[in-house]
DNA sequence: TTGTAAGCGTTATCAA
DNA sequence: TTGATAACGCTTACAA
């Protein structure tokens, strides 16, 4: 591999020439430009990246810290960030957490020492506390809804998201309506949590704590969460489920127990996954995809912080 | 952030005994080792990494080619192999190249000019004469059939796997049997295509070019094959797939169209992924995980070229 | 068993 | 507009 001073003496220059016309600077007069550019050409000349790393203090690394890859709601996130820091000539450092606080902190103390240059957040399990501690080692950008300060935040609009999709179980006649959530802590889920209250409370429903559904992940979480609903004396007649996944599990579900989607129970879908179209179900689409990218230039541009919400679109179908 | 030269002072030995006990190089006093471990809790010491690699003249990172990351046999593969990549103190590069054989050609030059350690290739696109042009310039290690000197090779028996299918449809009374896969080419494709055609060999059974459907990926391509298949003259009584995604897509298209399954068309999935057994699709599971860590393994292990063969498993359900 | 010092390939400071 | 040269933090002959 021939290296910058290799080039240098190929191109008769120095390496300091080199390295100049290597990062775009000024004072290169274009005739030694061109020889250098021949000299890399000839060579065969590509930048040892670690040297530039070691050299200039920082890693084109990026920390990610996410529970779960193989979720779709996650793995459109990571299908948007993996694309722009593709796009950066960055490379990310999966960290799978599977909502462990003590492995989310691992990749804190990566940033403090160095060994990433920023960090994003597509869930968080430790206090916000914690995470505000860290920002002074670098860059942390979180996904969801924080105005602070030292940490930026790209989020969906989860609490206008919940309730728009509630006004529209409302419109079609539903009062009685329950919800399947992830988990019941972190910010995203607090706020379709409120946005849940604050709709029920405009008409006046009922709001029974058995009609939410929690840690409902996957297909299977679906069908148990239909289970769950059999035993109710009192049922919901809607449900607003937060991942398509788990709204499919539900429909399926219910076509094996006859129970008629949606004049029994309607179902309203999340991330409008291609099972939702599959299974003609309702849903609300995020723009997962953009929020990845966001994620990821945010998290490069160090100096500021930002903040950053984006909408959804509600997508009628069938189950609702 | 303290460094080396910081430890050893501290400890007050040399950077290169502290190296030493870094590494866990011999010739070292305890008393020594002591110290400089102290030394290093005291000041907080981390490596930094790109010293390291700077100076080892390695980059610790790993290329992965991968069509798409949002696959359930990509993600759970992918899943394997950063698991063990962490477990190694690798990062993985995602390259994501969508079958395009330029993308993989970038990696391969990654490759050629140290930019990577070694390169896994999930899926091949370019040909084989290609990929092993680049052998010299590191370890490759492809997710596929090949015995060959220079390329080692972690794979699945496709062969087998479609054979067993086969003959387990058979046994349910089937004579014509179409089946879906995602390209036509590729070793992996070709090893299923071959199965399939031995197989019905051995019952002197038809063969039909029209049974055959190639580009199936999502559930949106099952629904698109049970489509194709209503227009067909004379139309098989079962089909293999080579995806719970396209098998669950057809499933639920069938149910739309009153196509009873398994009576008038049973269903052979393979991965075994949640969807499934959700509607109880009958199956083959592959043990992508293991595969994933062990194509790591494979790239890490740069002085053998190993080549591995892994198994598979039926497990039936309503769907054939 | 320990330490000195020469790389590894860049960038950046300073002087020319 | 150019070029020496000193960092950057670590590993590794080689010497002691």
């Amino acid at each position: 591999m021939a290296n910058i001073k290799d080039v240098a003496r190929y191109a008769n220059v120095s390496v300091t020439t080199v390295s100049r016309v290597l990062n775009g600077h000024p004072y290169v007069t274009n005739e030694k430009r061109e020889a250098v550019e021949e000299a890399m050409e000839a060579l065969h000349y590509r930048q040892n990246m670690n040297a530039i790393h070691l050299s200039k203090g920082k890693t084109r690394l990026l920390g990610v810290v996410i529970p779960f890859v193989d979720h779709p709601y996650f793995s459109l996130l990571l299908n948007g960030m993996s694309k722009e820091a593709l796009h950066q000539e960055h490379t990310l450092v999966l960290i799978q957490t599977n909502y462990d606080a003590m492995k989310e902190l691992e990749a804190l103390e990566m940033l403090k020492y160095k060994q990433i240059d920023g960090l994003i957040i597509a869930s968080r399990s430790n206090t916000w506390d914690v995470v505000e501690g860290y920002t002074e080692f670098g860059p942390i950008v979180v996904c969801e809804d924080r105005s602070s300060d030292v940490v930026s935040s790209v989020s969906i609009r989860h609490y206008d998201a919940f309730y728009e999709g509630m006004q529209h179980l409302i419109e079609k006649g539903h009062q009685k309506i329950g919800f399947c959530i992830a988990r019941k802590t972190g910010t995203n889920s607090q706020l379709r949590y409120q946005g849940y209250r604050d709709t029920l409370h405009t008409i006046q429903a009922d709001y029974k704590e058995e009609w939410i559904f929690s840690n409902c992940l996957s297909i299977e979480d679906g069908e148990r969460v239909v289970d769950a609903y059999q035993s109710l004396d009192d049922k919901p007649t809607a449900l607003l489920v937060t991942s398509d996944q788990v709204a499919a599990g539900i429909r399926m579900e219910c076509q094996k127990r006859n129970i008629a989607v949606p004049e029994e129970l309607a179902i309203l879908g999340f991330d409008n996954h291609p099972i939702a179209r599959a299974l003609d179900l309702s849903t609300i689409e995020l723009p997962l995809h953009e929020v990845g990218r966001k994620l990821v230039t945010s998290a490069l541009d160090g100096n500021r912080t930002i903040y950053t919400q984006y909408g959804f679109s509600l997508i009628e179908r069938g189950s609702v």
